[in-house]
RNA sequence: GGGCGCAUAGCUCAGUUGGUUAGAGCGCGUCCCUGAUAAGGACGAGGUCCCAAGUUCGAGUCUUGGUGCGCCCA
């Protein structure tokens, strides 16, 4: 006996049963155990921050991480899955800040540094209960006890490991940045925050000359709206492909050198005459030429300084870049006048691809201090020169935004207080050539809404990543992204367009960066451990810590690796006696932690048994995160891992520090699904405020985490873009899940009514009895169970189909697959519930215990337990509800004890019966032209008819379909089925041209063969085709012959008869109506009368009943006389009469137009017993 | 401004190497079934495959341009 099966079933409180039971069971530690020794399929957690409440996008990325690993369980790896928290970062102080009501680092500071990071660290662990009830409610299995922690001491060391070694290579540097700087509160700003504080402005916009050296008499035209930049002007930027003019200013006397598609509005604007243009020179001619700046607080010390030109490796010495690949070279120079080669080193014009000439004059003052564009093309131009002789970054202006002594007219003021007088001076000096008010977005300080924001340098470490833009992208060629276009678009283009990786942060809450600096010389060392520095010499300052420790002693223990205490550790300098090392301010980038999880989660190198987790866990087989990641993990993962873990390092690397394991490309993941954002159910943002999304638990609640993850796997292809849809979610249910549960509880249901008991006659093992995982081969040890080959047609049919869905469905994982997969197991189950069971209904009726009705239970038990195995990774829980109930409830413990502890199907090849799928599709498709010719003919199938006729296009299968014509007139409701060939009065026939055949063959003569044949008599063709075995066609240009398999045939139903066509049959309805099937109409519609009274009585399935009709029609009377019998047997009636049966509740009806009256009384049960079908 | 992606039925989405009649679910309409039953099923209506040009015998599919939307970066 199986345990009878609720019929409406609460998918959401089954589910929680099932949590429990993996929980107090251990299945996925058993899953684990029982793969032991198994390859390795490698997945890596990308940490999330629990500072915030887990929404629906965070599902999908849990459900399609919980997906792969548990698929790939089932087919035999072994999938360890180490959680991970990402708990350091910008986003964790500002939180922090929000909650204690300050903003600035200022504040920060006065509030304290040390109970600040206690507060940060409190906000990180806000949320973990939420995300953990959340990850065990979803079914992702993954180890949370033993998740790694970015903040704890041996991810930290972990990160100091790989640090140092970059710095030990010369990878790791210091430099400057330029960033969005709050001067006012001495911060820079992060692009979230920038982005927040945009406002239109008017700004001035000026015209300045800037005199060229060589030729006096003309000048520059530059533009600007930042006249506070112009002391710091180091070159000019022209666009090298456009056009300038030399134009003669009669107003003024002199030349001006401007883009000469801006002339015409320069012109206007100030209303000076050109009566000349001298000259248009393309822009790369003016590269290189000298011009003198406006102001010469350091032109007067540099302006006639060089340098020394870098020598490349093919001898050449480079000068004025115009664009990466495009340089002028002086090509025809000896080498030992290379050696001397020299330029300017400032106050040159250059070529800029970010020149644009919309606005301004085509000539774009730089000011490398005060611009990210102007600063990269200092370190451009910084690269030209030999070490050290190049321009260095000159800057006028303090943190604080005033001008520094070097701008003595300036000094102490605020920069952008100076425009105004800047202005005048310019004027005063002739230079200014116009003026206007320029009005555009700028940003000013979220929190301080007078303060603009200015873009400022500050000194910062970077790692030298674009040493290694080849390499990344050689790695990154050979993983396989999913969608592909992510390689070499998205992904690709950001590593093509690398810069080194801005590493240092000026916070507070992060992995500090492990770098000591003596304090008399500067001498730089890398720590990659606590230990490392208790043991330097003369170390001292752990009593910060320990007596914050003493303050409060669960204060955890990894704390003290983090400011303010290690900032706190000193020690002796090896370079000057007496001077103490002290550790740089800075903390680091959180990117850089999350990206170093591949071997700091292990804590590798120094924790014990690291080195081995770490070379049997890299790299990794799968990762999976949203499509924001690309920047962000995916790219300091690959980063990371590849320069640290490749045998080449950058060019001109020596002696660089072993390190292992090393490994092929790709590394550190080798396929990486990306997961599309989700929108809310408006089509927006996903909001919490607008409330534009349910939250997970409320779809928990309702609908069940089988049918979120159905919805995640099976409605698109994961890296769509998909609109949230709580609809959608609730459809996954009648869709699949209830589909395959009524087929489930069917089978319980006669199942038990038969006493189908597969444990009774499976002993299983000798000794235990166990049954395993009830594969075939241990279900062909039951009693009754037959080889399939000697079943039924539709027992093969839907066991094919099982074989062919199990091959497809494991093919589609093995690629990445989730959608194509989800296709798959749903058609069958569809095709199990609205076939397989709707065709076998019958036998499972049928009274007799036969050899067939057997067949159907052992058919119908191996598709539920297969497909319970191929579902499970996808809706575990259903399966494992399935399963308890038809394996291991049922023996009782013999089987295998989680369907999630089983081997995935694979298909058995011989089981795969291609033709009789191709059989069974016909079959299918001329019952649905049936169905579709009674509803043209409106006569409903309770009403029995003669004959169908089937006319086929193609006669391969007739034979066997005239074998299995019963299951065309059981769904028809037709006595007889024929299949005809001489279907000339149903149809006729049009030919076609076989296109992917013809189309090579003909070309252009194509269109005039498919008028051809689409105006001949497709019936004469077909004659001569069969006689002569071809056909020939004359066509203006000339005769074409045509065989059978150049041609298809289409056939279309004549007008008059009850009929449908298809692709590959028309189906016609013979609609002669005897009186004899008009009284079987009767008696059909009199059982769905009675039948409905039961159901109204609330009769049981095998309550038995008597009936009365009490009815004047003389129709309904024979029709009962009839078909007594059978109205009986279909209703379970034992009495039927034509009087009132006294007792019951008489029901008015009409029946076909005739009016009667129906009495129904409930009989007792004691009349018979067992099967209430074998009356 | 640059990069990437998306645009197919009222809605949410599929659409395999270009091929004859572009599909599914929901919703809608008509109906069937009523012993899987607070389910299930069939049939139908509904499409300028965003627009334009090109390649081709043939384009939802390939190319180019445009429009709209999204994301990332400036």
């Amino acid at each position: 006996m199986f345990r009878p099966v609720e019929g409406s079933v609460s998918l959401p409180k089954l589910e929680e049963e099932i949590c429990r039971f993996w929980k107090d069971r251990r299945i996925y530690e058993k899953s684990l155990s029982a793969r032991s020794g198994a390859e390795e399929f490698v997945f890596y957690e990308g940490p999330p921050t629990a500072n915030g409440l887990p929404h629906p996008g965070h599902c999908l990325t849990r459900a399609i991480k919980d997906l792969f690993p548990r698929y790939r369980t089932m087919r035999g790896y072994r999938c360890r899955r180490k959680a991970g928290w990402d708990t350091h970062g910008l986003p964790v102080e500002v939180e922090v800040c929000k909650e204690l009501g300050i903003h600035s680092k200022e504040e920060i500071e006065a509030y304290g540094v040390e109970p600040f990071i206690h507060k940060c660290l409190e906000s990180v662990f806000r949320y973990t209960k939420e995300w953990e009830q959340l990850t065990e409610r979803l079914g992702f299995w993954i180890h949370l006890d033993d998740a790694y922690v970015t903040y704890h001491q041996s991810y930290v060391e972990s990160v100091w490991w790989a640090l140092k070694n970059l710095f030990d290579r010369g990878l790791l540097y210091q430099g400057h940045k330029i960033v969005w700087w709050w001067a006012q509160g001495g911060t820079a700003l992060s692009a979230g925050e920038v982005g927040q504080g945009y406002r239109e402005v008017a700004d001035p916009s000026v015209y300045v000359r800037f005199p060229l050296v060589d030729r006096p008499d003309t000048d520059l035209l530059v533009w600007t709206t930042t006249p506070w930049t112009l002391p710091n002007n180091q070159f000019v930027a022209v666009s090298p492909t456009s056009d300038y003019a030399v134009v003669e200013d009669k107003t003024l006397g002199r030349r001006l050198i401007m883009a000469a598609s801006l002339l015409d509005a320069i012109k206007n604007k100030v209303g000076h005459e050109y009566p000349k243009i001298h000259e248009i020179i393309s822009g790369r001619e003016l590269i290189g030429r000298r011009y003198v700046p406006p102001f010469d607080y350091y032109y007067n010390r540099d302006g006639s300084t060089t340098g020394h030109l870098r020598i490349d490796q093919a001898g050449r010495a480079t000068r004025n870049m115009y664009y990466q690949n495009d340089c002028r070279f002086d090509e025809d120079r000896s080498a030992a006048e290379l050696e001397e080669e020299e330029d300017y080193v400032a106050w040159r014009i250059l070529p800029g691809s970010f020149v644009t000439l919309d606005t301004g004059t085509g000539l774009v003052h730089e000011a490398p201090a005060f611009g990210e564009v102007d600063y990269d093309v200092l370190l451009r131009q910084q690269s030209l020169f030999t070490e050290g002789e190049g321009p260095q970054l000159i800057n006028a202006v303090a943190a604080d935004g005033t001008f520094t002594p070097e701008a003595p007219d300036y000094q102490g003021r605020w920069v952008k207080d100076c425009d105004r007088d800047i202005i005048r001076d310019l004027k005063d000096r002739g230079l200014l050539y116009h003026q206007e008010q320029y009005v555009h977005d700028y940003p000013f300080c979220w929190r301080a809404e007078e303060d603009p924001l200015i873009q400022y340098p500050r000194r910062s470490w970077f790692i030298s990543t674009t040493r290694f833009k080849e390499k990344m992208l050689a790695n990154n060629r050979r993983i396989n992204w999913l969608p592909d276009h992510i390689r070499d678009g998205r992904f690709g283009n950001f590593l093509e367009t690398n810069v080194d990786w801005a590493l240092s942060r000026e916070r507070y809450w992060g992995t500090p960066l492990p770098i000591w600096v003596c304090e008399e010389t500067g001498h730089m060392e890398a720590v990659a451990g606590y230990d490392e520095l208790l043991a330097k010499p003369g170390m001292r300052g752990t009593d910060v810590w320990e007596k914050a420790r003493k303050v409060n002693p669960n204060l955890p223990d990894d704390l003290k690796v983090h400011k303010p205490y290690i900032d706190a550790i000193t020690y002796d300098s090896p370079k000057a006696p007496g001077k103490r090392m002290r550790r740089v301010s800075e903390v680091i980038d959180c990117w850089f932690d999350s990206g170093a999880m591949p071997f700091a989660q292990w804590g590798y190198p120094a924790q014990a048994g690291s080195q081995t987790h770490f070379a049997e866990q890299f790299p990794a087989d799968f990762i999976s995160e949203a499509l924001d990641q690309t920047r962000g993990w995916f790219y300091s993962l690959l980063a990371i891992s590849r320069l640290l873990f490749s045998p080449d390092g950058p060019d001109g690397e020596q002696d660089r520090p072993e390190v292992r394991p090393e490994v092929e490309y790709p590394h550190p993941f080798r396929n990486c699904i990306v997961l599309g954002l989700m929108l809310g159910e408006d089509g927006g943002k996903m909001s919490k405020s607008k409330r534009n999304y349910r939250e997970p638990q409320v779809i928990f609640d309702r609908y069940g985490a089988d049918a979120l993850r159905w919805y995640f796997f099976a409605n698109q292809p994961p890296w769509t873009s998909i609109r949230y849809s709580e609809q959608s979610i609730k459809e996954c249910i009648p869709e699949f899940l209830l589909r395959l549960w009524h087929v489930y509880s069917f089978f319980v249901i006669y199942a038990n009514i038969d006493g189908f008991d597969p444990a009774a006659s499976i002993s299983g093992d000798s000794i235990s009895g166990a049954v395993g995982q009830l594969t075939a081969d241990v279900l062909a040890t039951g009693d009754g169970y037959r080889p399939v080959s000697q079943r039924g047609e539709l027992d093969r049919w839907i066991l094919s189909e099982l074989n062919r869905n199990a091959a497809t469905a494991t093919e589609r994982m093995d690629a990445y697959d989730n959608h194509g997969a989800c296709g798959q197991l749903a058609e069958f189950v569809d095709a199990l519930s609205n076939w397989y069971v709707r065709r076998s209904r019958d036998r499972f009726w049928s009274g007799e215990q036969s050899t067939d009705k057997t067949d159907a239970y052992w058919t119908l038990y191996e598709c539920l337990l297969s497909t319970c195995k191929l579902i499970a990774p996808f809706v575990p829980f259903l399966a494992e509800a399935i399963w308890q109930n038809l394996a291991c409830e049922a023996f009782c413990g013999r089987a295998i004890e989680s369907v999630h502890l089983c081997d995935y199907p694979t298909a058995r090849p011989d089981a795969i019966d291609e033709t009789l799928s191709g059989r069974m599709a016909q079959v299918r498709e001329i019952v649905s032209l049936g169905r579709s010719a009674r509803m043209g003919a409106k006569l409903k199938v309770r009403q029995p008819l003669p004959l169908v006729e089937v006319v086929l296009a193609d006669a391969t299968h007739q034979p066997w379909l005239e074998e299995h014509v019963g299951l065309i007139s059981g769904e028809l409701n037709v006595k007889r089925v024929e299949f005809t060939q001489k279907a000339d009065r149903y149809i006729t026939h049009t030919v076609l041209p076989d296109l992917k055949r013809l189309g090579p063959r003909l070309g252009r003569r194509l269109p005039g063969l498919r008028k051809l044949l689409a105006e001949a008599d497709g019936g004469k063709l077909l004659a001569e085709l069969k006689a002569e075995g071809r056909i020939t066609l004359e066509l203006p240009d000339g005769p074409v012959t045509l065989d059978s398999a150049d041609i298809q045939v289409r056939m279309q139903a004549k007008q008059g008869w009850a009929a449908a066509q298809g692709r590959s049959s028309v189906v016609v309805l013979s609609t002669e109506l005897s009186d004899e099937l008009v009284a079987e109409g009767l008696a059909r519609e009199l059982v769905h009368a009675i039948q409905n009274r039961r159901r109204e009585l609330g009769c049981e399935f095998t309550d038995r009943i008597a009936v009365g009709v009490v009815t004047r029609s003389g129709e309904i009377q024979d029709a009962m006389g009839q078909f007594r019998e059978y109205i009986m047997r279909e209703t379970l009636t034992v009495e039927i009469g034509s009087e009132p049966l006294a007792g019951s509740q008489p029901a008015e009806l009409k029946l076909a137009g005739h009016p009667l009256t129906l009495y129904i009384r409930k009989r007792g049960q004691n009349y018979f017993s067992g099967n209430c079908r074998s009356v």
